[in-house]
DNA sequence: CGGCTTACTGAAAACTGTTTTCAGTTGAGG
DNA sequence: CCTCAACTGAAAACAGTTTTCAGTAAGCCG
């Protein structure tokens, strides 16, 4: 459940092939610092403070790049499709904070019984799903 | 589990005050008609047969009106967040092929063990849920 | 260390999906 | 019928994303 530091996901990226450009670098600093879920614009807005040149388009890019590694995942809400969030490994879920959008990954969605109960009644064959929680985090509880 | 007929949808509308405008009932007639999720424009394109003056804005404005009064259910999935599809009664899931787009509702998620052991490892307050399943249909599934 | 090659870049333009604006139309109650 | 607010389509505005293109720089190789 442990999210990757920044230094991982440069090895993450490197081990593929890819280049470690400024730009790059800057976009994977800012998703290895957040906890929450941040949309293209915002991530493009705190990249620029660790690299000011950052394109928009390139965030685009480094984000479609980040998700083909399985290093991002996009992030599906009430409120937008709009967002990505930092990727733990393997299948897993998202619980967000409806204020700060913080998110939290987990996997453990035991849903087998369920999905054989829906397949038995239907007759369709279920080959994935897709689950996301949402409330709000111990901190905004709080305030 | 069963869906709406058309005669349903409109007095659901009339019931609340909206005028049965013929772009509505072109819509309404759609909605009313499919078992798969539809695009704004795919339910344009099929409203004009009903009504060719149809507009895709009116369209949207008429898809807002429906979801406001739990008519229709915006369907997330993989390859988009843009596909609208007939609501049952009260709290919904999905279940989508992933070949016609055909989607089937259904209810008794039996999320709560799941919910109660989250609220209480992560100390999220969990206030929602979206759960949408994937896979191919019994007719898909033949052919 | 410096030069080379190709992956990568930013800016501008193009696109797609959605919303707003506005003047004209029409449904439904009186 | 008549009236009037709710509603409409077309055009324009807008937001998010993708493509294009000429230039740049990462990282290998000598």
């Amino acid at each position: 459940m442990e999210t990757m530091t920044e230094e991982d996901l440069q090895r993450a990226l490197a081990a593929r092939g890819h280049k470690l450009t400024r730009p790059r670098r800057a976009v994977v600093k800012v998703i290895a610092a957040t906890t929450a879920s941040l949309t293209p614009s915002e991530i493009h807005a705190q990249a620029q403070e660790y690299y000011p040149n950052t394109g928009l388009v390139t965030v685009y890019r480094t984000l479609d790049l980040l998700a083909e590694c399985g290093l991002v995942r996009k992030v599906h809400g009430p409120d937008g499709c709009h967002a990505y969030a930092p990727a733990t490994e393997g299948h897993a879920h998202h619980l967000i904070c409806e204020n700060c959008h913080t998110v939290t990954e987990f996997e453990n969605c035991n849903l087998e019984p369920l999905i054989a109960s829906l397949q038995r009644r239907t007759g369709f064959a279920i080959s994935g799903h897709w689950l996301e929680l949402f409330g709000n985090c111990p901190k905004c509880r709080a305030a």
